[in-house]
DNA sequence: GAGCACTGC
């Protein structure tokens, strides 16, 4: 659950930890200005001097055809959105043509602004029409007439009305939503921070004359935030509420509003939604109910450059939509806007062409382009004049010249560092190094104060690094990873200094394991990084390698899909209809063996039939939010033969709750303590029943002592509500599935007893199900040998297991960095494998 | 003895 605090330095939005920049509607910002040529190496194709023939490219002249409606208050700083001239030309495009990409860096306004042009657009006005629709039976198999045709009906539907706005991150779809709802004049309710919340059905649930017609008629959701803002401000002595307490319901009638957002574990969509911001993921859900997206008269896609596997297989389905037969939408085309901050123009603009008009020549006919100035100040880009040997002290050469040499501040506020590593050792390596050479500087020098950043960080450790430093005369250096890319906007920065490296995790398929090391980033990456010094001046940005290595990056990121296993994706497009998922369109296709290593395995858990076709099992899996090896696992645990679902979901939401729970202790002497809490939750059945014990003491742990309980063995306070929320979403999936005849009682009713030998020897067999292949057995040298592939794997320091020898394990993670590192470990007999492989 | 970043009715 979302929570939202205005921050109180100017231009950025703090959601929990993140801070969201908002610039360009917060203050007014000085004339737009390009970055300088050394950071316009991006290839970014000009725009055609027909798109900007009807722009005017000063805002006081410029009137639109149509006044901006909503909040007056807030229309003087839409006025000064770059994105505000370009309104008239956006809607002339749509209004004749079917897909738009718009490309517009940070700060153009575009996810807040393009929705609002669009919304009262002719075509975006809901209709009734006549469709024609399959008749499936209850497995979602289509029944078929005598001539092997399938069976059809007509029905009277209504089509479109509604425009979605796509997101990558939760924290983006929810803040974006309040921002628009209030420019809109109708502003969402927040202030009950996800103690209630519309269910996800808007306008379709309400209008909508299916043959689920008025079936699901609850219109609240009771999504109580379970362990409501345990651990907020850092706070020790918060009241911890109870699942399920039984809070007074909230009669408030629900008001009306033109925009809502809809994502994971929080809704609000009320009635009268226009403008709909989702996650990714959740329209590539709704696909699956909805195949046309019926509800909806256009699809934006925002932050396309990012490349999610979600975004992808979204952009693949909407392609089909817009370049397919239209039958199912009643003929009413649905109408694509794709938003990204990097220029690949062609590619996009090529994928979302019909392979008709490829065919002939006419490629992109269909497809308009603009593209949109951004509100970035010009950034001096300084290289290396020859290649660094060692990037720590290049590192602290570059910080200390920054820092004797350029002000502190100039008019446009403070001058602050963000240095860019590959993680968290490195991180800390250069605090040291940095802190001990300020040591060394002459008292007339200013002081410096040194802020890590990463994601493995404690909230209120994060949080230092947003804030504005209070002792004069000092700067601030924060030395982050990644995180500050793209998650995250440190405020005050104008030097960036950048090692040109990243981690990155890449999925192995022949190997059946990922890996994680530093590589060096893409030019895209690296101009991304440089933007970062010119959000609130002009800045400086120092790279630690020559300009010929920046030549020689590769121009974007390896798209997720490139770098994840496929088998989600695939499942995904089985379960939406795509019988040939080699012929699926995607921007970036994995390499063959990818698919069919992943077409073998899902086959192996059961989701496949011999003919590759979806079976009922696989069906269910793709109902549950994780992954399929843990969707079968829950499958297994609600079988007879293993009945240990509740327990299951127990542990798999612990583990998919983001990070692992237990976070790792900083200083020696807390670590005494906490280790002293943190045994008695151990199991010598390994990691899985760790979580298992440690999911069952905490609920039954009275409300007002989960903080302590939590800090006692530092369990990550935002990782174990998210874990309660997968928990009981999961559990409430089981229900609807049948997996579970009744309701688990509440925690309340429920007394802590550990699990006996017996269910936890239950439980890892059923986990066995899903990760028969992710197993080792301790060979004579005392190493553990993998069963599939028999490589030689380490388990992680951070297990249980650790320093344990068993006659054999199973591990759900496999991981390579400084070693081939098994993860989430738990001692199984060696007999079990062949059981499990058996059946 | 070690931990880039996100995310899912």
């Amino acid at each position: 659950m979302s929570r939202k605090r205005k921050a109180d330095s100017g231009e950025v939005l703090k959601i929990g930890n993140k801070t969201i920049s908002l610039e360009g509607y917060l203050t007014k910002k000085p004339k737009t200005t390009t970055p300088s040529t050394s950071t316009s190496d991006n290839n970014t194709p000009a725009p055609t001097s027909k798109n900007d023939s009807s722009i005017t490219t000063n805002s006081k002249e410029f009137k639109p055809s149509r006044p901006l409606t909503g909040d007056p208050s807030l229309f003087p700083t839409r006025r000064t959105l770059p994105l505000y001239l370009y309104q008239d030309r956006i809607r002339s495009i749509l209004s004749k043509k079917d897909v738009l990409v718009l490309v517009g860096e940070t700060g153009s306004g575009k996810s807040t602004q393009v929705p609002q042009f669009l919304y009262q657009e002719r075509w975006c006005q809901r209709r009734r029409v006549k469709v024609k629709t399959k008749v499936v039976d209850k497995d979602g198999n289509e029944i078929m007439e005598e001539g092997g045709k399938p069976k059809t009906r007509e029905e009277t539907v209504n089509v479109g009305g509604v425009i979605a706005i796509t997101q990558p991150r939760r924290v983006a779809a929810t803040t974006l939503a309040g921002r628009v709802a209030k420019e809109c004049g109708t502003p969402l309710d927040t202030s009950g921070n996800g103690g209630r919340g519309y269910k996800g059905r808007g306008p379709k649930g309400k209008d909508v004359k299916g043959p689920k017609g008025g079936k699901d008629g609850e219109e609240w959701d009771e999504e109580k935030d379970v362990v409501e803002e345990m651990g907020k401000n850092g706070g020790d002595d918060e009241e911890v509420i109870e699942a399920n307490g039984n809070e007074k319901k909230d009669k408030k009638e629900q008001e009306k509003g033109l925009v809502g957002y809809s994502v994971r574990f929080d809704h609000r969509v009320p009635p009268g939604t226009k403008i709909k911001y989702v996650t990714e993921g959740m329209l590539l859900q709704e696909l699956l109910r909805d195949p046309h997206l019926r509800q909806y008269s256009a699809i934006i896609v925002d932050e396309i450059h990012e490349r999610s596997v979600d975004v992808d297989l979204l952009s693949g389905f909407l392609k089909q939509i817009v370049t397919g037969d239209k039958a199912g939408r009643g003929g009413i085309p649905l109408k694509v806007v794709v938003m990204s901050a990097t220029a690949q123009v062609e590619r996009i603009k090529k994928f979302f062409s019909s392979d008709d008009s490829l065919k002939n020549g006419t490629s992109g006919e269909e497809v308009e382009y603009l593209q949109i100035e951004g509100r970035q100040f010009p950034v001096e880009v300084i290289h290396e004049p020859k290649p660094v040997p060692d990037i720590q002290e290049a590192l602290i050469k570059t910080v200390f010249k920054i820092h004797t040499q350029e002000p502190l501040s100039d008019k446009h506020g403070k001058k602050d560092i963000l240095c860019f590593l590959t993680g968290q050792e490195e991180i800390e390596a250069a605090q040291r190094l940095i802190e001990e050479f300020a040591e060394t500087l002459d008292p007339k020098v200013p002081k410096v104060k040194v802020f890590p950043l990463f994601g493995q960080l404690s909230m209120e450790a994060q949080h230092e690094a947003f804030q504005p430093i209070k002792h004069p005369f000092t700067r601030k250096i924060v030395l982050a990873t990644n995180i500050a890319e793209t998650s995250v906007t440190v405020p005050g920065v104008r030097y960036v200094v950048d090692c040109g490296k990243a981690k990155v995790k890449q999925y192995r398929p022949r190997l059946g394991m990922e890996s994680l090391l530093a590589k060096p980033i893409s030019k895209s990456s690296a101009i991304q990084r440089t933007g970062r010094a010119g959000r609130e001046g002009p800045g400086k940005c120092f790279r630690l390698y020559t300009a010929e290595t920046f030549s020689t990056l590769q121009k974007t990121d390896l798209p997720e899909i490139l770098r994840t296993d496929v088998l989600g994706a695939i499942l995904t497009m089985k379960a939406r209809g795509i019988d040939d998922v080699l012929a699926f369109p995607l921007m970036d296709r994995p390499e063959i063996e990818a698919v069919e290593n992943a077409l073998v395995h899902l086959h192996v858990l059961g989701a496949l039939d011999d003919e590759g076709r979806i079976t009922e099992m696989g069906r269910k899996m793709v109902m549950f939010p994780v992954t399929a090896p843990y969707a079968r696992v829950l499958l297994a645990a609600a079988d007879q033969k293993y009945d240990c679902l509740l327990e299951a979901i127990d542990i798999i939401s612990c583990i998919t709750a983001g990070d692992d729970i237990f976070m790792q202790v900083r200083s020696e002497e807390d670590k005494e303590s906490v280790d002293v809490y943190r045994k008695e939750l151990q199991r010598r059945e390994g990691d899985l029943i760790t979580y298992l014990n440690t999911m069952q003491r905490f609920v039954s742990t009275p409300s007002s002592d989960r903080a302590t309980f939590c800090k006692q063995r530092r369990i990550n306070v935002r990782n174990m509500r998210q874990a309660l929320n997968i928990r009981k979403q999961l559990r409430s999936l089981s229900v609807k599935t049948k997996m579970l005849e009744d309701a688990p009682p509440p925690d309340s009713e429920v007394t802590y007893q550990p699990v006996s030998p017996e269910t936890a020897e239950r439980i890892l067999k059923a986990f066995l199900r899903g990760f028969a292949m992710k197993t080792a057995v301790l060979a004579p040298d005392s190493s553990y040998v993998t069963a599939h592939g028999k490589h030689v794997v380490a388990i992680h320091p951070s297990s249980s297991m650790h320093g344990v020898k068993r006659e054999a394990i199973m591990f759900l993670e496999h991981v390579y960095t400084q070693k081939n590192y098994a993860k989430k470990v738990s001692a199984i007999q060696a007999g079990w494998i062949a059981e499990a492989l058996a059946c």
